[in-house]
DNA sequence: CATGAATGAGGTTTCATTCAT
DNA sequence: TATGAATGAAACCTCATTCAT
């Protein structure tokens, strides 16, 4: 039940999870499915009533052989969280690139376009870490609250960056980097009330400006 | 605009649950001993890994005890669900009052102030809410949609006020009604992180200078 | 959970279950409420899934009461077969009268009609007996195997009078006897079949009949 | 006269039952197994004080074993009344070749003869439908009372025939016919008496003259 | 490597019985 | 004497996990 560092690696393959199997290429595709049948059961029904038939019978494998790829029930909830966490992958990397080319200006426009696309297109993984994080081991939770918290300071840098050149004029980039993550985090989580009224271009069209205004 | 169907229920020995008991005090004093320890304890563990033996123990009551209040497990959660909203009760009539003797500015920062202190002093419940959704019964999910439905309207309601007498000038006041419900219900669920940073009051206080900023 | 031995007391109220009540009068009319409500709820539903909340209730009494009146479920049934035992008090007195008064025809008639017609009128009590024995005390499965013993041997020293003055000519009268009570039990047991066809009266008049083309 | 309803279902694999398990042999071989060892507890204790730790001991397997079988103690009644049912396949078709190719009085004293000895030979099934019929499935008891009613019919024809070509003599063939039925039911249900005093060639032999005597 | 039947520990639920009022 | 809320032992039932095939 031991969780891979952030970027340390990329496969879940070497998630010491205890196996049987040998080939690693299986094992890594195993797990991906495994992980995003999951996930999507754990968005639509909670983590609370997931039982292992049913990930199994959605995998279209037999129990046992779900039993070859996770130690236990609770390794799919680490699963789920281990790959969710691999699709942010690179962000920082983009972030620091970004911070150097652009202007302060683009670059949170970037950033933000960045964050909340990754987010629609993992929706699940995206509400799976918000509501089942109480249920994640410890070292899960540890990695996720670290993670989000880059988030927020690669914000916050970038905030900062627009005041020390003057195009920003912010008292409190924290709470402004909170919010915006936030508010990121809300389009997979609140997913049924924001559809309703946006898309995810309109919605990041408008939370953009809405962050221009209180910054500018 | 209109808030339908809130304060139709004011107690928790109305929500239809089956019970053997015709006390209809005990049962009330009960069934909020029943929530508040049960929201506690979700707050901290999650509902997966709640059990009703844990419940029995919180409220000094014996297992059979617990059951004369409650029909099942699932019921536990109604109870939460269903004592937490009943917190809210009086919200929209105070909004409504003060939005006819108040300012839409001041209307606005009444109405943040209110919503914000009731989150911070219901922080379990709030907690609660967020997380364990999927699991209320269909019943009280619909009741909680519609609840955070009305609170955003009621913002979007004053904040129109405001753009109508020209004190605000928004493009998007549902979006930004939204922000500021979000910004409240966060105070609970990422408690965690906020209050390494933030004091309730700071958190108001800040937030509310952003919007401020966001509308103006 | 001590019973009555047949014939030797009336009432309820000497049975040996301990109680608080000193008061013989109402602990005779209790238990009588007691067994009555409780029988035609056994009969309805059996045994097994009659609970002591529904007895109290079927004798608009609290529960504590019926503990009063019982020591345990278990003397519901004891009550139940106990009170409906007293009711086919007198039945032999009645039928070594008949046998020194009338000719073995009509004593034969005449227990039959009163047999049936105290199934007819205890209808609860008899399918309780029937449906039940297996859940009652070893005592009372032992006396209610022997009443019904005296029952077929009453009847068999009725046709043995017979055989010995001519009336009569039987071959096996222990299994017509036998026949004869198990034909008056089945009124009480079968009685969703038999009441669509007859009525006691046609019931009694063609059993007889058939009864006395096979002994004559 | 027709015999409705009566051969649809052949097997415990086809009741309505939920269960996890695929492999129709296995079920088949398992339920049979719940059913018979569970009748013989029933037929001894009663259906009350049978609980379902017991049946998977008698069963020789686990308690989750057990469930995988079945969806409810509940079932465990029907899979013993369906089970006991099933066994009672086959008889109306040999009752109908037999009025075809033997005599009336030749036909009745094979179908007694046919019936008592499946009554012998499944005594705890017998047993178990006559006492217990109250707590089957409502769908169980009407397929108990149809097949009873079918049983008392098939005797019925055969009487009629009988006095349709000058064999018998009977005045109300359905009550004979019901009696006949009734005294083979007994043989299971008041074993304990009757077994005192007959064995089961004895006892066909005796029904059957006194049978003979009440329609000649 | 794949399977799914078997398992039993641990959860949920019931209900006979008690006892303070 | 009457009550019914409180109790916990014992029942029912589920489901993560194992293992023989």
């Amino acid at each position: 039940m031991d969780l891979p560092g952030f970027g340390e690696q990329d496969t879940l393959t070497q998630m010491t999870i205890r196996t049987f199997s040998r080939n690693d290429n299986l094992i890594e595709t195993r797990r991906a499915q495994i992980a995003i049948s999951a996930a999507a059961l754990v968005a639509k029904h909670g983590w609370a009533s997931l039982n292992v038939r049913q990930v199994a019978k959605a995998c279209n494998i037999g129990m046992g052989t779900l039993y070859h790829y996770i130690g236990s029930r609770e390794d799919i909830l680490n699963l789920i969280i281990g790959y969710g966490l691999s699709r942010y992958q690179g962000f920082f990397e983009k972030i620091i690139a970004a911070r150097r080319t652009m202007k302060p200006a683009d670059s949170l426009k970037y950033a933000i376009d960045l964050l909340y696309r990754t987010m629609d297109s993992n929706q699940d993984f995206a509400l799976g870490f918000y509501r089942e994080i109480k249920n994640a081991s410890v070292e899960l939770r540890d990695r996720m609250v670290e993670i989000e918290n880059n988030y927020i300071s690669s914000f916050e840098l970038i905030l900062k960056d627009g005041c020390e050149n003057g195009d920003f004029h912010v008292k409190n980039a924290k709470l402004v980097a909170n919010n915006i993550v936030v508010n990121g985090e809300m389009w997979a989580v609140r997913r049924g009330y924001l559809k309703k009224h946006y898309t995810i271009d309109s919605y990041i069209k408008e939370q953009t400006d809405l962050t221009l205004k209180t910054i500018t």
